[in-house]
DNA sequence: CTCACTAATGTAACGCCGCTATAGCCGAGG
DNA sequence: CCTCGGCTATAGCGGCGTTACATTAGTGAG
C-alpha cells in the first residue's frame, strides 16, 4: 500500500530529493567559503545537477541563499530549545545571552547572513526568533521585575547581544574578552530588578 | 624655485592625480552601490583610466577598497572633531554615542566596511579611532567616576553603540526607536557614576 | 643633447561568474 | 499506445577580477 503512494508520487519525491541536495550543497558551501565564495557552479557540482535545475527550483542565487538562511533561523532556535534555561526569568535571560553569543560564534557566516544585512522583508523564521526573545523579557515583566517598557527592553537586549556577537565574529574581540560579560550584566542589572523588591522608577534603590 | 620642484616632479604629480581620481571614483561608487556593486571596470570608466593602471597603483580590488576605508576612518574622526563635546566627561561619552550612531546612519556602506568585517590587520586609522573612544572613557576614570576597568568599559561601550548602529543600518530598527537611548543610558548609568560621589564597587550607592 | 632606463599606462585576453533560450527526457493521464 | 507537461541538460551571453605583453613618455647619465 505505501508502494502505491510512492510509485504515484515518485516524480515529486525525486524532485524534492533534488531540492534537498541543492540546499545541502548550498548550506555546506555557505558555511565553508561564505556568501561571496559560494558559486552556483560549485553548488551544481556538489549537488550533481546543472544550473537550470537550480534556477527552476529557487529562482536565483539570492533566493537560494534566503532559503538556506530560513533553515539557519530554525537551527538557531533549536540551539536554545535543546538545553533547559534557568527557572529565574532574569537568570534565564542571562543564560540566553550566552547561548546567543555561543551560537553566533559557532556559525559565524550563518549569523552574518541572518542578522548582518536585512534580506528583503524579515522572514517568518526570523520574526519567530525575535518573538522568542520577547517572550523571555515578558516573563521578567510578568514577575514585576522589568524596569523599562517591554518592547524597548527587548530591543535593547537584542542590540547589546548583537553588538557583542558582531565584534566577536569580526574578530575584533577574542571570546575571552571580559567585556562580553560586562555588557551582558550591565544591561541586565540596569533593566531588571534582581530580587522581588517593589519596582521603582529611580535607579539605584536596591542597597547591595 | 618652486617651479624647479614642480617641473622635476611633474611625473609624480601626474601619477598622484590619477591615484586620486581612482580613489574618488571608488569612494563615490562604494557609497552609491556598495562593495558588491563596485566593479573595477566601472571605476576605470569613472576615473578615465584602464584596469592595469589601477592594479599598478593599488595591487588589487581589496587593497583599493582598504585604502578607501582608511580615508573613511579619517572622516569618521572628523565627525567628532568638528563639534565640541560637553565638558562633563560622562555627558561627553553620551554625546559621543549619539555622534557615532549619527555617522553610521549617514554613511551606512562605509560603516559596514569599517566595522562589519575585519579587513586583514586593523589599519592604523582604525586603531586611532578606537583610541579616541578609550580617551573619553579614560577621562571618566580620571574623574574617579568609572565603575569598571578602563579596557573593559571601553570595549563594552563600543559593543553597545556598535550593536545599536548595526541594527539601524540593517534597517531592523528605525532611527526613532526608543531603545537607542535606552541602551546608551543603561550602559552609561551602569558603568559610570553620575556625580562626584565616592567611587564604590557595589552598584546602586548613589541615592537619586 | 642624446639615449638607455624605468615608471606609468594601454591592448587584449584568460578563466571565472550569474543567468537563460532552447531543446530533450520521461513519468502521468487519457 | 500516445500525447503532454514538468524537470533537467546543452550551450552560450555578457560581465567580472586579473594579468601577460606592448607602448609611451619623463629622467638621469654620458
Amino acid at each position: 500500500m505505501p508502494a502505491k503512494v510512492t510509485v504515484l508520487r515518485s516524480r515529486e519525491v525525486e524532485s524534492e530529493a533534488t531540492r534537498r541536495a541543492i540546499l545541502d550543497a548550498a548550506e555546506h558551501l555557505l558555511a565553508t567559503v561564505g556568501e561571496a565564495g559560494l558559486s552556483i557552479r560549485e553548488v551544481c557540482a556538489r549537488a550533481g545537477v546543472t544550473a537550470p535545475t537550480i534556477y527552476h527550483h529557487f529562482g536565483d542565487k539570492a533566493a537560494l541563499i534566503a532559503r538556506v538562511v530560513d533553515d539557519c533561523f530554525a537551527a538557531f532556535e533549536r540551539a536554545f530549545a535543546h538545553r533547559t534555561a534557568p527557572h529565574d526569568p532574569v537568570e534565564a535571560l542571562r543564560w540566553a545571552f550566552d547561548r546567543y553569543v555561543e551560537y553566533g560564534l559557532r556559525h559565524r557566516i550563518h549569523y552574518r547572513l541572518m542578522f548582518g544585512t536585512r534580506h528583503a522583508r524579515p522572514s517568518t523564521p526570523g520574526l519567530a526568533s525575535y518573538d522568542n526573545l520577547r517572550r523571555r523579557v515578558m516573563a521578567i515583566a510578568d514577575a514585576g521585575r522589568l524596569r523599562a517598557p517591554l518592547e524597548d527592553a527587548t530591543a535593547a537586549f537584542w542590540a547589546s547581544v548583537h553588538g557583542v556577537t558582531s565584534l566577536l565574529i569580526s574578530e575584533f574581540w577574542s571570546p575571552e574578552n571580559p567585556a562580553i560579560a560586562l555588557v551582558r550584566d550591565a544591561m541586565i542589572d540596569q533593566l531588571t530588578i534582581p530580587r522581588l523588591a517593589k519596582p521603582r522608577r529611580t535607579k539605584g534603590t536596591s542597597h547591595e
